[in-house]
DNA sequence: TAACATTATTAGCCAAATCTAACAGTTAGC
DNA sequence: GCTAACTGTTAGATTTGGCTAATAATGTTA
């Protein structure tokens, strides 16, 4: 184990780092222009970051022939695109309009505890990998539609499903 | 209504506003000092900001006489509170330690759209205004504790599916 | 392979939000 | 009601991450 200098990434470069996991996952490469488009910042941006980056050692980068992510790199583009994914589960599961699922999940994976994490892809687990759908679920989807919970949060399920 | 030139507010802008808020709710008066310690930052900035919040009308300041909110501002300051009450609520409820909800509700606050910020509070009003924990709640917990679906979540689901 | 098109980079600028150091105003104790 | 201590403000520097305009490298095609 080397010192470890790491300090603690901005949502910026976390969200470039992303970006080119994303682009090298889908595509085998990532390019300046591509990453600008997708972040929507100009190309002179990009390169910059993508210099800062490879101070860091997250990538590896060469002036005009391209950037590939480093170990280090790859393992925060994982993390990231797990948390990614969690919460835009979570947010669909709750009843959020995809886009709006995608675009906060975005802003927020830079922004939440590990432990928040954790506990969150936990329980989008435990929802989703459920036999079914489960009932609790179905009630607030009516509860979100109708107002009211339903009647047979009381009562019981047995009777409405079987 | 006059033109609203109303622009969108860095978080930063946002986290002033909500401190100020909640000084003036607890105490009656938000002090420069006080308002610094608060969120991690040297009295200037402080001052700083609040010039530039009385020009957008989100406070009434006078310097070296102390600030208010605008109507305006207290509105916003409302918005916020009740969104970060609404996140910390939720994490707490996935078994997020209470500081990690603290601080992460702080953060997020200010970023999710409002159509999440108002499904969320649709879902924790759902599972803490029932009239005792909900199962799924407690299976859940129980969930993470010991990493075990509880059985009765199984054999229910089968009964009903059948 | 020369010339054009595309893509990437550099240089230099800007804005937001912070800081430190120096200064100004307010308040409390004598 | 003076003065010391506290609180708040100004000025100016710094950092981060954008931008545009100009330039350089690469790729394409006749």
């Amino acid at each position: 184990m080397g010192t470890d200098t790491t300090k603690t990434l901005s949502a910026s470069e976390e969200s470039y780092i992303e970006t080119i996991g994303n682009l090298i996952r889908e595509r085998g490469y990532a390019r300046v222009t591509e990453i600008a488009s997708i972040l929507n910042v100009k190309p002179p941006s990009v390169t910059n970051m993508l210099q800062k980056l490879d101070e860091q050692k997250y990538v590896t980068y060469k002036r005009y022939r391209g950037v590939i992510l480093t170990k280090k790199g790859r393992s925060l583009a994982k993390t990231l695109e797990r948390r990614h994914n969690t919460l835009k589960r979570f947010f669909i599961m709750i009843g959020v309009s995809d886009e709006n699922a995608e675009k906060d999940a975005c802003k927020i994976e830079h922004a939440i505890d590990p432990e928040t994490a954790k506990k969150l892809a936990k329980f989008v687990e435990f929802v989703q990998s459920a036999p079914r759908t489960p009932p609790f679920l179905e009630h607030f989807t009516q509860y979100l539609e109708t107002g009211e919970r339903p009647k047979e949060c009381k009562v019981k399920m047995q009777i409405n499903e079987s």
